[in-house]
DNA sequence: TTTCAGGCCTCCA
DNA sequence: TGGAGGCCTGAA
């Protein structure tokens, strides 16, 4: 059974960095757990969350899900984040600001995905000075090593939970590759466990008091908070400066860009903005230059 | 060989 | 309080 989702676009979403569960899939395994339409490419992805998998596929405006409508509305409605009127954000950008405007409408089929609390966590906790395909290398190793193996509606590991992770001695991971971060990951494991770092206290929060409370744990910077207040709180107004985002606003709004760059006018959807920002960075077009 | 990649922690002035 | 240095590792 399908359904289907408009205005999204997987690439963009896969692009844009905040999923590391969403991998492409190869053309005979895309045929293979989807209809092929005899189209080049796959355009087809696999997409993991919690102990759920679905088969998504490219359409030219929007996404076809391999699931039934109750799963859609159990699972991926809220987790594509279906209800948030991204038209409206992207219409609410100055016309008169030609780069963000132009980063924007490029990267119009970008969402900001609901995901997993703790795997967010854990993700970007591994993320720190380190680059995509390498984060998805480690993502998948502790996931093999230490999740639990699926069987029923695909075949595939879950995210390990705190409990299988904060057994393990500080530098138990550092095999898996996360290198200096393993303790980051294993120590956050153990605070869970322990109910230092309450996850259900942590969901009720507004976004100062998460970020807050992020903050206290031993390895989450604020790009790391933010980036979790973001991508699993989705608290929009959230805006995760990294290495690229702050060149770009540099680049583009000069040295004092938190005098130059308009955060109180998008105040609301500010992690929307940023995503469209880092997306733009990492597809550069000439058609983004503001200057 | 060196630098960099979606930072953060510790130490020291 | 703020800046420098160290940290895993692999690709460019």
């Amino acid at each position: 059974m399908k359904v289907v989702c408009s205005e999204l676009n997987l690439k963009q979403i896969a692009d844009s960095g905040q999923c590391f569960r969403m991998s492409e899939l190869t053309e005979p395994d895309a045929l293979g757990a989807s209809a092929g339409d005899g189209a080049s490419g796959s355009d087809a992805y696999e997409i993991i969350s919690r102990d759920r998998r679905v088969i998504a596929r490219q359409l030219p405006d929007g996404i076809e899900l391999d699931c039934s409508p109750e799963e859609y509305e159990a699972v991926w409605r809220t987790y594509f984040d279906m209800d948030t009127d991204y038209a409206s954000i992207i219409a609410s950008v100055d016309p008169s600001d030609k780069y963000l405007t132009g980063v924007a409408q490029a990267g119009h089929g970008i969402r900001i995905l609901n995901q997993d609390l703790w795997e967010m966590i854990v993700t970007f906790l591994i993320s720190q000075q380190n680059n995509i395909p390498r984060i998805h290398k480690c993502i998948e190793n502790i996931c093999r090593t230490y999740g639990q193996h699926v069987e029923i509606g695909g075949d595939f590991f879950a995210f390990p939970t705190p409990g299988s992770l904060a057994a393990l001695g500080e530098d138990d991971l550092m095999p898996c590759n996360l290198g200096y971060r393993s303790k980051y990951v294993v120590r956050a494991a153990r605070a869970v466990v322990s109910g230092e770092l309450d996850l259900d206290a942590l969901r009720r929060l507004d976004y100062p008091g998460s970020r807050e409370m992020l903050l206290k744990v031993y390895g989450i910077g604020q790009k790391v908070a933010d980036c979790v207040c973001l991508f699993a709180l989705h608290h929009l107004e959230a805006f995760p400066i990294d290495t690229h985002i702050r060149q770009v606003l540099e680049r583009e709004y000069g040295t004092e860009y938190s005098d130059a760059f308009p955060f109180s006018r998008y105040h609301d959807h500010l992690g929307v903005l940023q995503q469209y920002m880092f997306y733009g960075e990492l597809t550069p077009s000439p058609a983004f230059a503001r200057k």
